[in-house]
This record gives C-alpha cells, structure tokens and sequence, in this order.
DNA sequence: CTTGATTCCGAAAGCGCTTTCGGAATATTA
DNA sequence: TAATATTCCGAAAGCGCTTTCGGAATCAAG
C-alpha cells in the first residue's frame, strides 16, 4: 500500500530514518526549522507511517476491540450503531482504531476474547449484554486485559462497567402506573440470565411491593428480545382470567408486539390496558398510539464508555470508573388510568 | 500482553524461532514429529503470535474496514448489525479483523480512507449508502485499495459492488398499486444525490410510466430517512386538493412516519391510502395495520460483500465482483384498492 | 580563548515474527 | 561403499518504525 516509507523520505530530506521519526513524532531534539522541513515533506509525499511497525515498535496496539454476540438478536439492537460512534469518536481523538468481532457462540467468544487480548491487537475490550454471571469478564480479568463492561455483573464492584440504573426505571415505571390507579400490573421480562433482564424485573417486583401490590406469578410473562416475543407473552397474559390492566416491558420491541396483541383483541393500548416500554425508540413516536417508554440516554453512552475504557488503559483503576446513568419515563399515550372493572 | 514470545516458546523447545514458526505456519520443511511437539508446547504455554510483528513481517493488515458516514442517521440504519455480521463472518473464515471507523464529515471520511489505506491498516474497505457520484470510490481508485461498496455508483462498471436492484423494486411496487387500481399513486423518497433513493425514485416513476400514469410533481415529496422525515411528507401529501390513494416510501421508518400522518387525518393505512414500505423490517409485522414492504434480504448479504472483497483483495478481477439482488413484495396489510372518488 | 553546557542529529539496537538460504544429517540409488 | 538425493533444521536477514545513546557543532560562561 504506502508506497512512501520512512526511509524513502529520510533519504529525500538527507536526513536519517530516525530523526525524521522523532520530528514527526514531537521530540524536543529536533530544531523548529528541520521538524518544519520533514513536516513539509512528509506532507508532500503523503507519507504514511506504516501502523504496523509502528505498533510493534510502539508496543501498543493503538486500537480497542467491540466484541459482540450473536446471541440474543444483538445485533439488531437499536444501541448498537450509538454505541459505536461514540466508541469511535472517543477513540478518534487519539486516532486509535476500533476493532469489532461477533462471535457465533458462547465458547466463541471466550476465545475471541483470549486471541486478539493475548495477541496484542487490542490494548482493551468493551462488551456489552453482560449477564449476571458472565464468564467473559472473567476471562477478561484473568488475561489481564483492559475493559469496561456495558452493564453490569454479579460482581461489578471489580471492574469498570457503564449501566443505566434499570432497576430503578422499572421500579418507577411502576410507580407511575400505581399513581394511575393500577393495581394489576405485568411484567413482560426478558432471559433472566442477563444483568439488565434480571435488573428490570427485579425493579418492576419492588415497584410493586413500594405499593402495597402481591407479586403474582402469573402476571410475569417470559419472552425473548423481539417484538414477536412481546407478542406471544402478551396473548398469554389476554388470556388470564383476569387480565392485567397495565404491563411493563422489558424493551420497546417488545412492546411493540404487545400492542399488536392488544389490537388484535380489539382493545387498545392505554385505555383497555396501558404498556410502558424501555429504550426511547424514536419509532415510539409513532406506533398507535405513541409509545410511552422509559427512555435511556444512549446518544453518549458510548462516547463515556470510550473514556472510560481509555482511562483503564491509561492506568486508572477499574473500580474508580464506574458510571450509572438514569432512564426517564417518557410519557406518550399508552398509558392511562385503568377503566373500570369489567368482569 | 502475550507473555509467551515465539522466543520464549523456542528456548524452551531447544529449537530456533524460526523453526517454530515454521512449525506453526505448516511448512514443509519440518518432521512431522516435532511440528506436533511444537503445537503441544505452544498449545500448552498459550502461545500467540504477536499480531502486529506478524503483519509488519508478513506485509498485510489481515484486516479490512468498515467506514461508515455519521450522516442520514445511517448508524441507526436496520442493516448496519446484519451487515457487519455477514462482514465479520466472512472474515473470520481465515482470522481477519474487521476494524470499524465512523467519519463525521465528508472531509473527514476521505481522510479516514486514506489514513486507513495507507498506513496498511487494512488490506480492503466497504462502503454503504453510496452516492451517485461519490467521491469515496474516487478516492479509493486512486489510492489503489480493494474495496467494495454497498450500492452502486454512476460509474460503477469499474468496480465491485453488493446491490439491491432497487430499481426494480419500486417499479414493482408501484406496478401492484396499480393492479390493485389506484392510479394517484405519491413517492416520498429519500435524498437524490443518494443512489438509493435516485434509483427507488427512477423506478417509482417508471413505475407510473409502465401504466400510462403521467408524473405530477406534486405527488412527489421528499424526506429524510427518519420517521419524523416520513410524516412531514405525508402530511403535506395529506394537505392536496387530491391526496393520493397510495403512497410508495423509501424506507419502512419512513413509511411508519407516514402512516401516522394518515390515522392523524382519521384515515387508515391501507383503506383510505394504501402504503408501501422498503426493508421489510420484521417491525413491520407489528404495526397497526401490518406494513406492507418491499423486504430485501439482508440476512447474508454482509457475507456476500465478506466474500467479494476478500476476492478482490486476492487478486480477483474487480469488475466480476458484482452483484446484484432483488427485493420481493411482502404484502401485510397496507396496501388495497382505492376507495371510491371521494371529492 | 578555553571550558562547560546546550542543541541537534547520526548511529544502532531493537520490537517479535516470517522467510530464504545453506548445510548437516539421514535416506536412496548405483 | 561411494555418490546423489532427501529431510529437517539453524542462521541470518529483513519488515518499517521507535528510541536510547553518544558525539559533533553551536552556544553561553569563565
């Protein structure tokens, strides 16, 4: 590729390969004049430092890998495209490079993790859908390597992580449906393993405890990520004797589906039964109705997490970059007061 | 990171590094019987060739690049996890990386190919969301990187290319309203210097050609690729002394904008104004009533663009590296028959 | 004008791996 | 057994850049 090598410029400039590195690279004993001249000529010839003697010169890999499951349907997570910007845009900044891996299987991933740590490719990792026991930082811990979690673990006081408080958004979720008068209120939860899943529905429980409400087995219905999961769970719960007439979900795809299964049993969203999702789709906007949603600030997660994980690099400690943010109801029009009772 | 060095491991060996290399890149110089001792020590000591010494000596990134654009909130774009998961997968086949770089301005983006290009990061680029005249593929050409991009271009006989004959589709599109009856038929595209959308536009109006429809301009509109974008257009369509009876949009979030613009008017989706969408986002299913979609088949197309891009990087002749498929209609609930005149 | 402190650059040693080349050691053929 | 052909590995030269070290040349101080 770059035809321009160091030694071609050197050899230009009349110079030797070392000092002209050491002039590009800011050292103080190069005079003002020459680092201008070899500026100059780099320019001219768009020269190019080679990254990867740079990097075996440096020792460092100048770049941070995004390791990604297949699982879950993760990819198509509305975070996912936010999340890699800001990832990159703090990295930018000292033009360090962003590395991404999926991995096709749990196994899968450990190994990534352990190729391209002990490789030397990365100089740290970020993951994300972090379950509560999760083997990957584990791994993580015990090769040594920098990186911050999106989401937290069972033991998160270890390492670095960046979460939105979901308990807490589930728990006023709740909250914000009891002030409506509700008192049967589900939960359409996702795989519990998950931190964030387990989290949500934990906040969803205590809301309802906060208030006086029993925990009925029933009204908990389990579906995966998708609006179809949404859907199955929410027939299931139409199908109760006494349906609830509010419901929580676990995600805004998924209650997308549970409204579709509300329609079709010819009631609708906010006033036969009110749904409250989680992640401020701006799609939410425009189902109908509007979707009412706890919305999470992800425009900058990444960019955090980004800082966050340089700073790991850097050599602060994990344990001091610890970042939980808030999601905050975002009411639009599928919430409403319970009608009354009709059975 | 990698504690073990190939120097470490040969010490150990009684061997010199170059024959454990050797060894572990299966040459055929070595007795099968220390190649097995080799693999066995390096298997157990966790052995990991340095990546970045390994390319310097090897002369290639193993490793190719993603760029993508901040702008038309293409980081929110559906495709954007499928894509680079058929990417990676593509990749993983022979252990490549897949390094991601988000520019946040045009400049900027022709910088990041070049730095990319140059400093032998990567070995190959793709590209998505093309323009007509796009000055990425200019710039590539003539640094000389494989590449291929997602989306053809004006002159795109020169290179390879992964595309959906986008064409075709809305002709197609608009070709059913038609049977169904309909003979106002409205476009809300995308932005033309996109080739995307100038090739959804060109095929909508062909479209109406096809059926001896004239083109009002009128019926025209023009949109972002956001839902906000979708429903502002629809709205103005809404607003004609005639509204159309059925409407072609460029995307699915597009055309959910729109529909809400249509039940704001008390309308419905489908009965007063047919719609058609673009993507077949499987959300589509759960919109109220179900949208009607022009789906293309984004599964394995990141594998696809994987596969032709690695084919050019060895050797393969750009030209024969395109590829064009089709988008089918997924008819849900949107579109129907025009309701009787009704002014 | 000499001595000592500064500037500024050349020389050279790596970084960790790959790959070519040549030559022992062993096997094959006459 | 001698001569030729094979096998298998050691030695060494890079890949392109960074960085330490030392020494001219230039400066300020005596």
């Amino acid at each position: 590729m770059s035809k321009v090598s160091l030694k071609a410029l050197s050899e230009k400039l009349g110079l030797t390969e070392g000092t002209v590195s050491r002039a590009l690279n800011n050292y103080t004993d190069i005079s003002e004049k020459t680092r201008e001249r070899v500026r100059a000529a780099a320019q001219e010839m768009g020269y190019r430092p080679n990254s990867s003697a740079r990097r075996l010169a440096i020792g460092n890999a100048e770049c941070v890998g995004y390791v990604m499951s297949w699982q879950l349907g993760h990819l198509s997570e509305p975070f996912l495209g936010e999340l890699l910007d800001g990832l990159s845009e703090s990295l930018s900044d000292r033009h360090w490079d962003l590395t991404l891996a999926v991995s096709r299987s749990a196994q899968d991933e450990l190994a990534i993790i352990s190729r391209m740590a002990q490789s030397g490719r990365v100089n740290g990792l970020v993951i994300s859908r972090t379950l509560t026991h999760d083997p990957r930082v584990d791994r993580m811990r015990e090769i040594g390597i920098p990186f911050v979690t999106h989401g937290r673990t069972a033991n998160s006081d270890e390492h670095a992580w960046f979460d939105i408080d979901n308990y807490s958004a589930f728990r006023e979720a709740v909250a914000h449906l009891c002030q409506l008068g509700h008192r049967r209120i589900s939960h359409i939860r996702g795989p519990l393993e998950y931190n964030f899943a387990a989290s949500r529905h934990a906040g969803y429980r205590r809301g309802l405890l906060d208030h006086g409400l029993d925990l009925y087995p029933e009204l908990e219905a389990k579906s995966d990520m998708s609006e179809n999961g949404g859907y199955r769970a929410m027939r299931y719960l139409l199908s109760l004797q006494k349906p609830p007439t509010a419901v929580v979900c676990v995600s805004d795809s998924v209650a997308l589906g549970a409204m579709k299964a509300i329609r079709e049993r010819g009631w609708r969203p906010g006033r036969e039964v009110s749904v409250i999702g989680y992640d401020g789709l701006p799609l939410g906007e425009h189902t109908d109705p509007p979707l009412t949603t706890m919305a999470q600030p992800l425009q900058t997660a990444g960019r955090k997490i980004g800082d966050m994980l340089l700073a790991v690099i850097d050599g602060a400690d994990p344990k001091q970059q610890q970042e939980l943010w808030s999601a905050t109801l975002e009411r639009r029009e599928t919430d409403g007061p319970p009608m009354a009772e009709q059975s």
